[in-house]
DNA sequence: GTGAATGCAAACTCTTTGCATGACT
DNA sequence: AGTCATGCAAAGAGTTTGCATTCAC
């Protein structure tokens, strides 16, 4: 739903303001790029979009506005292993997905599971860490890799 | 239960003799450490414990054979988000836990679930993908740190 | 003796930080 | 005007790699 993704650039935008931080372009355009490119994007990728676009921002501002976007729950940081950090848009309504890394190819795709959640959920008020957060990582081969063999 | 180290130790270097690899000291040292430290620990940490028990092993080495190790599936190879790799014996039986981080004072300590197993054993036979490894993460406040407040 | 394993240091990648410059309110 | 945000370059952390040396088989 194209809908989804402006939403979210919307709501990120407005919780940016609301937070008292100002509207500048480059940070605008680092959310733009997120709603854009959307699940699970590391910080060069998000700079090389701007900079194809033809309005780079700076890397290190990158990392700041993405920093900024986690600390407000507007982004959701994660990392499947490979030593580089990922983001997605983060949906206010707490509605998530988990993760599927390909071993061969690295490609990472989504899924969501309401039973995995139930899980969890079940899980989480049985151990002795009062839980707010969870990520889940499916280590396996992608149908294209494995068609390849 | 103490046994259950020092037989991963074995397993451990058996697979290696097996696989064709030779012994040496450096190697068997860290082999060694990992039993000793157990769960969840990072190569420095390793190192810093081979220092102190006076077989100081480079920490390149300590890194070759975490990869080898992993490679061969001797340890399991995660990441909690700190941007650092932590790795633990893998037990051949293919029992395994998953860990829960404190966002507070960043400590890790692990859990099993049965019912989360099941979940994702169900989910893995759902998704397009052939998965062959998980984990789990579990975020929020440590029962110290929930205390301190 | 031959080839694998080690140690050290240099290289690399990702990320963060210091500081002067420029932009929003 | 007064900050906050940016960009660049340098600094940091973790990890990998090149190469000469040492050690296992």
């Amino acid at each position: 739903m194209e809908t989804a993704v402006s939403e979210w650039q919307r709501h990120a935008q407005d919780a940016l303001a609301h937070a008292g931080y100002r509207s500048s372009g480059p940070r605008n355009a680092v959310v733009e790029a997120l709603a854009e490119l959307g699940c699970s994007v590391t910080a060069k990728e998000i700079a090389d979009l701007l900079d194809e676009q033809g309005r780079a921002v700076g890397l290190a501002s990158v990392y700041r506005a993405l920093d900024l976007l986690d600390r407000l729950r507007l982004v959701q940081r994660f990392d499947v292993g490979e030593g580089t950090a990922r983001y997605e848009p983060a949906h206010p309504g707490g509605e998530h997905h988990h993760h599927l890394v390909c071993q061969s190819c690295g490609n990472v795709s989504a899924f969501e599971d309401q039973g995995l959640e139930r899980a969890i959920e079940k899980l989480s008020r049985r151990v002795d860490y009062s839980i707010d957060a969870h990520d889940v990582t499916l280590r396996g081969e992608c149908p294209a890799c494995h068609a390849r063999g």
